[in-house]
DNA sequence: TGTACATCAGTGAACGCGCGTTCACTGATGTAC
DNA sequence: TGTACATCAGTGAACGCGCGTTCACTGATGTAC
């Protein structure tokens, strides 16, 4: 049956949201078509009306939860979205955390395509940190770049480091502990080491 | 045809190791059964005079592999160790790299087994880098260990990231080139932030 | 506004294919005498 | 040391299954008059 232009949008974007929670938690090898589709609450013929192929899907998922990752920190500043990324909450939450964390040596594995799109995701992630990250007296916007992806490098790491540990494993508390105060106190102006 | 003992055993060995380059390159799901014993040299069906299964081979490989990183590292000091962890070689070479870089986000989805795996393979690598990095001067132990947590998943993270990005991505190698930079300066004495 | 028809989102059976795994078989190795 | 037999690593066909994708069909929506 037919459904209203209004609706099949809304069910694509539905299918979109779905993939990019499924695609997280499972990666893009372990989540099926038909798997995803009867997830979203559809059968799986009507997939090829919305999208030409899975990969497509993967790369139209790929932007979509880079980007939603990206809003979920707009506005906080650089110590909260530290504490966040760094909780047990966002490890454990895979689905609807980091897409970088979640994804990313996935990525590796992928098209040129989906690479280039979690460059982007990178840049915008590095350029809303700058914004953010930036007081008064750190003027040499260089430099503040520098720091911004060493601190991506150091919350992804330490993330996906501890999610690779198991699920009660003393390892994957430490770690996460262990970074959040390292990075906060290499932010802070007067650093002890 | 029967082979002999220790031809047996060899051919065990480099099924392993064949798979340990593959999982690397390809992931877990990336790589089947029949693909994987063609590389290696035989026909699928003989696998199963070896392993129980694909997962106990997977969970086989992942030991193998990270001690097999743990060795390649054996006696760098902790300089040369990043130098070499954060090189466009290393990133480029995936299959014979570090495991944890390779399949950290892919152990975060797998059994239990495998993520204890994963577990001991990080805690052997700190130790080890503990062992070398431990200068006359730093007797607190229980810092030197945060500090190579904190500097794992740095390298971790920049490398992961930076494989993320697309083949020629400028972003690929400043990530490696900054964060190289930043460990170096956060690792000497007088680091100037 | 009402009627006739084209459109097309969603359904569910079916496609070829590769997956992990099993199995009967081969024949050189290893062992018992 | 030589002979007869058991062992078992490796072969390749076959298994059921789920994969991504296609397709004829349905029926409400959207459109033309």
């Amino acid at each position: 049956m037919k459904v209203t232009k209004a609706q099949a949008q809304a069910n694509r974007a539905h299918i979109v949201e779905t993939a990019s929670v499924l695609f997280r938690e499972r990666g893009y090898d372990g989540v099926g078509v038909a798997e995803l589709m009867a997830a979203a609450g559809f059968t799986h013929g009507g997939f090829y009306k919305h999208f030409r192929s899975k990969a497509d899907l993967m790369a139209e998922t790929a932007a979509s939860s880079l980007s939603q990752t990206l809003a979920n920190s707009a506005g906080l500043d650089v110590l909260e979205f530290i504490s966040l990324y760094l909780s047990r909450e966002h490890r454990d939450a895979r689905g609807v955390g980091c897409t970088m964390a979640a994804l990313c040596s996935d990525a590796a594995r992928q098209s040129e395509r989906i690479k280039a799109t979690f460059a982007d995701g990178i840049e915008n992630t590095l350029t809303s940190l700058q914004r953010e990250g930036t007081t008064p007296s750190e003027v040499d916007q260089h430099q503040v770049r520098a720091k911004m992806i060493d601190m991506l490098a150091r919350t992804v790491g330490a993330v996906v480091l501890s999610r690779a540990c198991p699920d009660d494993s003393p390892l994957a508390d430490e770690i996460l502990d262990v970074c959040r105060k390292a990075i906060l106190a290499s932010l802070s102006p007067s650093a002890s080491d």
